[in-house]
Order: C-alpha cells, then structure tokens, then sequence
DNA sequence: ATATCGATTATCT
DNA sequence: GATAATCGATATG
C-alpha cells in the first residue's frame, strides 16, 4: 500500500480546495510492528488502525504537531501508512497561511507540505476533525485520489525518527523529488 | 551546511 | 514521570 499511495493525491475542502501529490511515506505493520502505535494492542487512541481500511488516523506527537496515517489492513489487522511529505499542486495561498509561511520565492514551497507535522498543519488536520474520516469519499472534505500520474523510480530507506525497529526499509519516497522531507538523511544516497 | 535544543501534551508505565 | 512516527530557531563552521 506505502508503495502504490505514492504519486496519488490528497485533497482537502477548505476556503478552496487543497490539492497535494502524495511523493513520501512509511509504512508501520500493526501488531508486529515495535516502531508502531498499534504494537501495543488496541487502544483509544489508536481504535482507527483495527477498523476498516481507507480512514485516516490522526494522531499528536510532541505537543505540537498532528500526523496523518492511512488505514490499510482489513477490520481487525492494524497496518497503516504514515504521509510524510507532499508536493503543493493547488490552494498554495490557503495551505501558506495555514502554514504562517510568507511566499517570496519558489524556494519557499518545500516549507508548505515537506513533512508530516507541516502537511497536516497546511490540510488543517487535526485529531477531532479528521480521525476517523474516511478518506475514499470526497463527501469527508478530506480524501485521497489517483489522476494517473505514476512515479519513476521509487527509493527506499529505513524509517525517520523512530528509535525501536529502526533499521528496516520501510520508508517510501519518490526518487529526486523536492518536496520529500529531512533531506539531511535522504540527499546522500 | 550541519548540529543542537526547546516547545508542549497525549499516552503509557 | 518519561517519552514521542516533529519543527523551527539559534549557534557554529
């Protein structure tokens, strides 16, 4: 699923509507997962990973940021995607304010959506509107679609920021693409 | 360009 | 009470 969301799009009906290639993602395995919030069993927090497939799992990390997850696995399996970064395609104006970003240059894109906690805080995401919803159907005001866009190649790297499990290729992202986030770890491979 | 650090809160032990 | 699937500001080379 980390592979095949790569390329789709992600929008969002706000003032406009938000529109946003999906070009980095990771995938957490439920259960098996140490690196997973599911790998505890489920919890009130995390009840979305063992529903249905196609919801978005919202969760806050930090005590500032939202991060936005695909539910991927079957009604009672946990697995998910995480989006890790878009590239801005439409409601640039809308998703810089959200972000409090001032647009001087082209330059300044990649501070929109290049990032789970930027591109939830551009898409407005938060936990109380959006866990939960389901993201197959534009009728949620947030949702995923395909255009027919296909990625070239593909790259693949282990996870960013975790410390369990840190060593598995699980991280999805669409090769030489700008807008994939912590280009400190992924320019040098 | 790279490194370090503080912010701020839900969640779990 | 510790920690976290992050980000932006600041410091240093």
């Amino acid at each position: 699923m980390a592979r095949d969301l790569l390329g789709k799009l992600l929008l969002r009906c706000g003032e406009e509507i938000l529109c946003a290639r999906i070009v980095e993602v990771e995938a957490y395995l439920g259960r098996n997962d140490p690196a997973a919030h599911a790998a505890a069993g489920r919890t009130a927090r995390n009840s979305v990973l063992f529903g249905p497939p196609g919801q978005a799992y919202v969760y806050f990390i930090y005590g500032n940021h939202y991060c936005l997850n695909v539910s991927c696995e079957p009604e009672g399996k946990a697995g998910c995607v995480l989006i890790r970064a878009l590239e801005p395609l439409t409601g640039i104006e809308e998703m810089a304010r959200a972000r409090g970003v001032t647009m001087r240059t082209s330059r300044d894109l990649v501070k929109l959506t290049s990032g789970p906690g930027r591109l939830a805080e551009a898409f407005h995401i938060t936990r109380s509107r959006d866990n939960g919803c389901d993201l197959t159907s534009p009728d949620s005001g947030l949702w995923m679609a395909d255009d027919g866009f296909r990625p070239g190649r593909i790259r693949i790297t282990p996870r960013i920021g975790i410390t369990k499990a840190a060593d598995h290729p699980l991280r999805y992202l669409i090769a030489a693409n700008a807008f994939v986030s912590g280009a400190r770890n992924s320019a040098r491979r």
